[in-house]
DNA sequence: CTGAAAGCGCTTACAG
DNA sequence: CTGAAAGCGCTTACAG
């Protein structure tokens, strides 16, 4: 009932067991090397006294945490969610421990977090905001690895898709179906994702010959921007035909409002997204959009990150994970 | 350039600033106890040699991690990742690190996890996933909160929505719209919160005497559930008006399979749903449902840990944030 | 196969 | 206000 039960040490176990903290160590850490009748006698002693290494100990005489620090802009959005599943899978199956941190697009928090880094209590880092805070020079050697959003100056591996690539197949898809008056809602101007996503559109149109047609209108890659957008294209670009919104929410929202003022889609309008998100399939219309493998790519990142961890000579490498095209019922062929 | 440049100590601090390594931890630890001099030049020592603690010896020494262990059952779920950012809210405000762990409702994996709490890795735990394997009197004296869904035979704090109440709002706001026949699409069978929502049905359904009118049908919480449910209500039970759902993900796909089948909601079938995510109002139609504050929840617990950590004397409480009713367009009056 | 001993990098009574 | 010294709980060459 004591409130302090004092941890047992591991020097509790060789006392009961009658050997050394070396030994009680080896049968831990590495049985093989350990006589059957020692370990067998070590192993009992551990069970019934409840022992557990201390971590802080182990960090500190081994000069290593194995743990790995995840970054990420905003723990409320499935994006990331779907990725970190990834992360988590080979996390567990490697028994590393993994520190999660948001960053809300903070770079101060950022740099708060990338501490860790420094402090010993993460060997590495996966990042999916997009940013180093603090010259890149400074993480030189530190196994660090970009998720979907590569870092501007970061010469370390990168894992995400191919967005231009990807974009461009988005557009592709709407001429192919008919359109040629087609309009792009970016993502929030700053970002990475919404400037690589905006020259595969700008590229896609421009190889069609219709770019003339085609207009882009700024988004910030939330659901309200979409609403905003709908109102403007009912307002001033009745031309339009189809509209390729750089992400899934945006999609959205721009076909509820549509819906709202009896515009129905893809009957008067065709609407891809981008990234295939949970919700993308429920929603009525179901979204066509392209779809991202997030939960691969996380897996992807945390296993080259391992490899950079163990592996002093990794060099780095860029992997784009396949994506997929997902035809549902926003987009309609025309004439 | 080379690989390992030697992470400097508190000693090469001390040694650079000519005092001693315990002048130097007061500078960081305790800066008032220092002479102002002193503490310029170790401060300068200190930036100019670019020394952050080494945080596993730190751990050692304190026999504290300031860290906080977070289970939970799903990590691409949107209702979690609110809650977390909660605790993160908290955790920042506080320096705490957080450790978050999936269990993917795994019993081993949730053990291997709270492990944390016994290698000295984490001073506390804040359980979303409505378990704790193990004999609960292992427990006792570790600072443990559970969020969302109770753990039975755990004696520590919980906070949460009172669930009952809320689904009994939720069936009330039904009968109140003049509904009479009132189905029930249940989560699944083990879950805590299943049996505490359709506890709050029932005693609706009671106290208005309509209970024979009304069914129910087993679901589990995923969206495809809704969709089968609605196959089953437009086979064999064409007499139902309203459906409260345990949660939005399947009154989405409820609604989906119906507009599919050319019954709209809500003009002949109304639905209410329960949590408020996301999508439920970007959803066409809205859902209406219960709203569910999980970034609240998530700080609040947080709160409550802390104090558990750092205040021994914490009695455990019980916390009930409040919900609210969100009326959208999924109900209609009828009669 | 096993043990004695050093040491990882801090913090904190204790003494002055 | 500051320093010398002990010690947190491990792991790992080194020796035998």
């Amino acid at each position: 009932m004591s409130k302090n039960p004092k941890r047992p040490t591991i020097s509790d176990v060789a006392k009961l067991a009658g050997v050394s903290n070396a030994t009680v160590s080896r049968v831990l850490q590495n049985p093989e090397v350990v006589s059957a009748a020692t370990r067998k006698t070590v192993t009992e002693a551990v069970k019934s006294i409840g022992y557990r290494a201390n971590t802080a100990a182990q960090m500190l005489r081994r000069n290593r945490a194995n743990t790995v620090l995840v970054i990420l802009p905003d723990l409320a959005n499935t994006f990331f969610s779907e990725i970190l599943s990834g992360i988590e899978n080979v996390a567990s199956e490697a028994n590393l421990t993994i520190l999660i941190g948001n960053s809300n697009n903070d770079s101060a928090r950022c740099l708060s977090l990338l501490e860790n880094l420094w402090n010993g209590r993460a060997d590495g880092a996966l990042l999916l905001n997009g940013a180093l805070p603090d010259a890149e020079d400074r993480y030189e050697g530190k196994p660090i690895v970009s998720i979907s959003e590569t870092i501007s100056g970061f010469l370390g591996s990168h894992v995400g898709t191919n967005n231009e690539l990807a974009a461009m197949d988005a557009t592709q898809f709407l001429i192919d179906m008919g359109h040629r008056k087609i309009a792009h809602i970016s993502g929030p101007k700053d970002n990475i994702l919404s400037a690589q996503r905006m020259a595969g559109f700008d590229k896609a149109v421009s190889r069609a010959d219709i770019a003339a047609n085609c207009i882009s209108i700024d988004g910030d890659f939330a659901s309200s921007t979409g609403a905003s957008a709908a109102t403007n294209l009912m307002k001033n670009h009745a031309e339009i035909t189809a509209v390729f919104c750089a992400n899934d929410e945006m999609a959205m929202g721009l076909v509820s409002e549509l819906a709202e003022n009896g515009i129905g889609v893809p009957d008067q309008l065709s609407v891809i997204g981008f990234d295939d998100i949970n919700f993308a399939s429920i929603y009525r219309p179901s979204i066509t959009t392209i779809r991202q493998d997030r939960f691969e790519m996380g897996r992807k990142a945390m296993s080259l990150l391992v490899s950079q961890i163990t592996n002093e000579a990794a060099t780095p490498v860029e992997v784009y994970i396949p994506y997929k095209l997902m035809e549902r019922d926003t987009v309609k062929r025309i004439t």
